[in-house]
DNA sequence: GTCACAGAAATTTTT
DNA sequence: TTTCTGTGAC
């Protein structure tokens, strides 16, 4: 290349750490960048600059934590070479999550390990359905077998459910502990079960193998391995001169390994993050990754960003001060240039509706004074905590969008009709087989796995099933099942537009919707939206496989189209928001057992994480920051008799944190005093009482 | 074998 | 609110 180093009015809108980040050369390279602190705009400065100086794009790799945020990284690069005429470049980049682009990868060169490359992928709720058949093909969720059942074995601890299986196995993978340990240290209540669980295990490991299917773990552990494997590593190892790698305080151990396999000097490796937000560690994200990258890498250069160019100083105070009460961190302080501004609040509310009502008020003042709704931002740590919000919303015709929670590929009637699509894809998938099977009236597990197992003799081919006789009750839909099985196997159908394949499921699972939910006119729209959406998909493949990796993030971006939305309020986890800010910020339920979260507060490293949690929320705000808190919640559950009870604010709102924030009630009470005061004899009883419960 | 029902238990965050 | 297991009718 001739154009030599980029442009100085390019890297003159970077100070002097940024500049330094995106032009430094190729030995190892720590960027630790605090909150707000232009972490993007250096990463995107630094992939332009390497392509300017020379590096191929094509040879470019840059893992990031979503592909929302590699897709925005590449076109902040594009960006910034659109002034040097090479906008569009980099496209050839290989952009993605760890997952992503170990698909692609292993689809490529899964064959040196031997992999099929057709494998299809199992999202979260997959694994669980299979780790479920296994169990029960097992036997271990019984309970009625033993023997007398006298009150002693009651007693003992039934066997873990799904989900609980799949986390400690997968914990166990990514952290690679050994059962044992994981099971000491983070399910102690399971301990009993350690030989039935590792029975259990082997046996899901070996499912997936004859299915020819992947979870999310077994990804990045075929590319570690393939990276281990001799012949892999040559052609692997080469592929990439430069390796970038967002968000690194929330990468595991195996992901650790991939780093290390793809550059073992650590020639070309620039990573970045943040030790204070590392929100992850439930996933096993391990912030020891971060911490030691420059012993991993002798010779690494540490670059630390501390001008945050997000927030005003008020509002940095306080997040500092709320930071500050970690235990272990790596230090920083971070600074801003934009000094003037309100200082937080911190609104106390009665209870959960007044504090609705307090949102939608002040949502509404913002807007009025010429603030979008896209510029506000709702954040909780548990997505139910936004529901009454969402009606209250919903009430009052204010568009919104939420992230986080449950998404939309992950509903019952979404997930049946991509089963056929994966199924067709790969006839051995299991998981799908049994689920599109089951859907038909009169068949269960037992004839469902027959079933499956005639379709495997037949090396998948579906006309198999013409000769079976149905039972009864399926006798109508059988014939028409098999005949759309059959057009979706073929191989003429497989290159034919997947928009025209998800219609013809369609056409086939409309009639079973309707028996089976009662909301079934809403759940069809959202079958014709998954349709608009696989139409823009030439490849079915690649369709399912983008299902399980990047679902569309939020339902609404799903029935809207992007380039006609109106205007639309944010509601997100705060794991969601990660990496993302807005003008006004509304942190909810700010109250312990929310934040942290009752689950959460075991030890002081799981307390420390809530911190930082509690820290991301509160640094994703620039100018206005609101953090709302209902003394009293209203239970009507199973679990308690009492009619409500009264919650203390968040211990991380210590008394030096609060010193930084604008303390008052939502709505100043006018209630009659007496009952004032009658609560407030009842909050200290009940507080009390707390104690002991 | 399948299905519908009942009673009990669990309940965060996500690639 | 949903998820899981056992039971009994078909």
């Amino acid at each position: 290349m001739v154009d030599g180093i980029l442009a100085d009015d390019v890297l003159a809108d970077l100070n002097d750490p940024q500049r330094e980040a995106a032009t430094y050369g190729t030995g190892p390279l720590l960027i630790v960048a605090g909150a707000g602190t232009g972490k993007t705009t250096t990463l995107a400065h630094r992939v332009a600059h390497l392509i300017a100086t020379g590096v191929d794009p094509g040879r470019i790799l840059l893992l990031t934590f979503t592909r929302r945020a590699s897709a925005e990284m590449l076109r902040r690069v594009d960006g910034i070479l659109r002034e040097r005429d090479r906008a569009g470049v980099s496209r050839k980049v290989w952009g993605g999550t760890f997952h992503a682009v170990a698909t692609r990868i292993l689809r490529r060169h899964g064959k040196k390990i031997g992999l099929a490359p057709d494998f299809t992928i199992l999202d979260r709720t997959d694994s669980e359905d299979l780790m479920q058949v296994v169990r029960t093909d097992l036997g271990l969720g019984e309970t009625k077998g033993k023997a007398g059942r006298s009150r002693r074995e009651q007693d003992e601890t039934r066997f873990p459910l799904k989900g609980t299986c799949l986390n400690i196995y997968s914990r166990a993978v990514n952290t690679q502990q050994s059962l044992k340990q994981v099971l000491q240290k983070d399910f102690p209540w399971c301990e009993e079960h350690e030989d039935k669980l590792k029975q259990l295990f082997s046996a899901y490991v070996d499912r997936k193998e004859e299915a020819s299917i992947l979870d999310y773990d077994d990804l990045l552990l075929f590319w570690r391995a393939l990276l281990q494997d001799e012949d892999g590593r040559q052609q692997l190892a080469e592929k990439f001169d430069c390796v970038l790698v967002d968000e690194y305080q929330d990468t595991n151990t195996v992901q650790a390994d991939i780093l290390r396999g793809l550059s073992p000097t650590g020639r070309g490796v620039t990573v970045v993050g943040d030790d204070a937000q590392s929100i992850y560690s439930f996933r096993a994200a391990d912030v020891r990754n971060i911490l030691d990258f420059p012993d991993q890498f002798p010779g690494t250069k540490v670059i630390k960003l501390e001008q945050n160019y997000r927030s005003s100083q008020p509002i940095l105070d306080a997040t500092n001060a709320i930071i500050s009460g970690a235990t272990k961190r790596h230090h920083k302080q971070l600074w801003s240039d934009h000094k003037q501004g309100d200082p937080p609040q911190m609104i106390l509310c009665n209870d959960d509706d007044e504090q609705t009502e307090f949102l939608v008020d002040r949502i509404l003042t913002h807007r009025e004074s010429g603030l979008k709704l896209q510029q506000q931002a709702v954040l909780f740590r548990a997505s139910h905590h936004s529901i009454s919000l969402e009606v209250e919303l919903g009430r009052r015709n204010i568009p919104f969008h939420k992230y986080g929670g449950l998404k939309f590929v992950e509903t019952a009637h979404v997930k049946d009709m991509l089963a056929y699509l994966r199924l067709a894809e790969n006839p051995r998938d299991i998981v799908s087989g049994m689920r599109v099977l089951m859907l038909l009236p009169g068949i269960g597990q037992v004839k469902a796995r027959g079933l499956l197992d005639i379709l495997t003799e037949n090396r998948g081919d579906f006309s198999c099933w013409r000769d079976v006789s149905p039972p009864k009750a399926a006798m109508d839909d059988w014939p028409l099942f098999v005949a759309l099985m059959r057009g979706l196997g073929d191989p003429k159908a497989k290159k034919s537009v997947v928009g025209d394949q998800m219609h013809r499921v369609r056409r086939f699972y409309a009639p079973l919707l309707k028996g089976k939910y009662d909301n079934s006119r809403e759940r069809e729209r959202d079958l014709e939206q998954l349709e608009l959406v696989a139409a823009r998909f030439k490849d079915r493949m690649e369709f399912i496989a983008e299902m399980s990796l990047d679902p569309p993030s939020s339902t609404q971006d799903l029935a809207t189209d992007p380039s006609l939305d109106e205007e639309h309020l944010i509601l997100s986890t705060i794991h969601s928001a990660k990496g993302l800010e807005w003008n006004v910020v509304y942190v909810l339920h700010a109250t312990d057992g929310n934040i942290p979260s009752q689950q959460a507060v075991g030890d002081t490293d799981q307390i420390d994480e809530e911190r930082r949690l509690f820290y991301v929320a509160l640094t994703r705000a620039k100018e206005s920051l609101y953090v709302t808190m209902p003394q009293r919640y209203y239970s009507q559950s199973w679990n308690r008799s009492d009619r409500h009870s009264y919650a203390q604010p968040s211990r991380f709102l210590t008394k030096e944190a609060r010193e930084h924030f604008d303390e008052r009630m939502a709505f100043p009470s006018i209630g009659n005093e007496e009952e004032d005061s009658a609560d407030a004899t009842r909050q200290v009883r009940e507080s009390i009482k707390g104690m002991w419960s």
